[in-house]
DNA sequence: CGTTTTTGACCAGCGC
DNA sequence: GCGCTGGTCAAAAACG
């Protein structure tokens, strides 16, 4: 099974459009921690706004960030925004919580999941078609959606009603309580994995008993003494959505950059990026999208489990160039999503945050658009002249740094 | 050199 | 107590 899915090129993807955006949005969404709810409490009309407000039961939710004005900021940049994340919260905490519940064995999530076909799960497919933008990426995204007139088609947001009406699933058996204090499940597409404002560090790959894919174990890499964790597995029966869990708090601020990108962007993909992005989404049946060696092969090790690598969450896909390929490709057959992402919240106090755009479909003219204020304005920016280089370096840098409060966010 | 990813091995929780 | 499974550790490799 070889598994195209090259999230990485998504995430890439994603993250490089919100360039010059970024740092608007990133000013203005600077915020702390605090913040969190307010985000998810902006989108209060949306039915989807439980989505977009992952809560940790922790008051700084680490995903918090305001959105108002990143809102605007991003928007030119996004020709179209659905919510595609179903956000669980503690049970208990949150009525939306559909998941995860303490146990949250595998099998628990994937049944939550086989409800979910999000509206941005549908986009991930289609070429050409409007990316949703992980509501979780922006904080704000609930007030986008609110403005936007229909983000969601209401059979979508039925299903997404339905998922989240479902009462949480009990499984009978939780492992590992100690660190199931606090668990925050979202429902996002490949698109949206990457729009996490945290630094994740992938530390172990489980298969999953009852699921046809692996989940990968992410801790926060920012700080060593974080508790922060991240699970991420594939739907079980929609391969276009990730279940992403948030284990634990961060003990520390949003990092506004990594140390190092040194590791970070493993995937050369070069050449076979653009088809990993394409095949991604028609394979993602297959396997979780490898982040590096994407487009090579995957082995899976029965013992281990492994297989390709899902996402990696934040890691910021290098490979600039690809992505940008992927990118321009968007407009042709393989339409790779773009995810901007924006800064998080909590670290938007960095001028240097990035923004990156949620998963938002980006087509040829909207990049060119982009090039030019790059090339133009780059100081409004200050990023690499070019695309490409934005994206090795937004990615790696922000995403950790910026992510949309995305995930976190959710 | 520092960081991340990969991946086999180990540990721990749960049901029987 | 045993086996199954999920979660974590840690060494090696890769990358900038």
């Amino acid at each position: 099974m070889s598994e195209d899915w090259d999230l990485y090129a998504v995430v890439r993807s994603c993250t490089s459009a919100a360039v010059s955006t970024g740092r608007d949005a990133a000013v203005e969404s600077g915020n702390n921690n605090n913040n969190n709810n307010e985000n998810c409490g902006s989108s209060r009309e949306d039915p989807l706004a439980c989505l977009a407000s992952l809560t940790f039961e922790e008051e700084d939710d680490p995903f918090t960030f305001e959105s108002g004005s990143l809102h605007d900021s991003y928007k030119p940049f996004l020709p179209n925004v659905y919510p595609t994340t179903l956000i669980a919260t503690n049970p208990g905490i949150d009525p939306c919580s559909s998941s995860s519940v303490h146990g949250g064995a595998s099998g628990q999530l994937n049944h939550h999941h086989e409800q979910t076909t999000t509206a941005a799960a549908v986009g991930i497919g289609t070429p050409l078609t409007p990316i949703p933008a992980s509501i979780f990426a922006f904080g704000g995204l609930g007030n986008q959606q609110k403005q936007q007139k229909e983000p969601l088609s209401s059979s979508s947001q039925q299903q997404l009603l339905q998922i989240r009406d479902q009462p949480p699933v009990q499984t009978p058996r939780s492992r590992k309580r100690k660190n199931q204090l606090k668990r925050s499940v979202c429902h996002v597409t490949a698109d949206n994995l990457s729009s996490d404002p945290w630094a994740w560090r992938k530390y172990g790959q489980k298969p999953i008993k009852g699921s046809p894919y692996p989940r990968n174990y992410y801790r926060c890499s920012s700080s060593k003494g974080c508790s922060a964790r991240k699970q991420v597995e594939r739907s079980n029966t929609d391969p276009n959505i990730f279940i992403v869990t948030y284990t634990g708090e961060h003990t520390h601020p949003k990092p506004t950059h990594r140390n190092s990108l040194a590791g970070s962007t493993r995937n050369k993909v070069s050449s076979s990026t653009v088809q990993k992005a394409t095949t991604v989404k028609d394979s993602a049946a297959e396997a979780m999208p490898t982040n590096t060696t994407t487009a090579t092969a995957s082995c899976y090790s029965p013992r281990s489990g492994t297989s390709l690598s899902p996402i990696s969450p934040t890691t910021p896909l290098s490979a600039p160039d690809d992505t940008v390929a992927a990118a321009h490709n968007a407009g042709g057959d393989e339409s790779v999503d773009m995810a901007l992402e924006t800064a998080p919240g909590g670290e938007s106090d960095d001028d240097d945050d990035d923004l990156l755009i949620p998963n938002v479909h980006v087509d040829e003219d909207l990049f060119k658009g982009l090039e030019e204020l790059v090339g133009s304005g780059s100081s409004g920016v200050g990023r690499s002249p070019t695309f490409g280089d934005n994206f090795s370096s937004w990615s790696s840098g922000n995403s950790a740094a910026t992510g949309a409060a995305a995930s976190g966010g959710c």
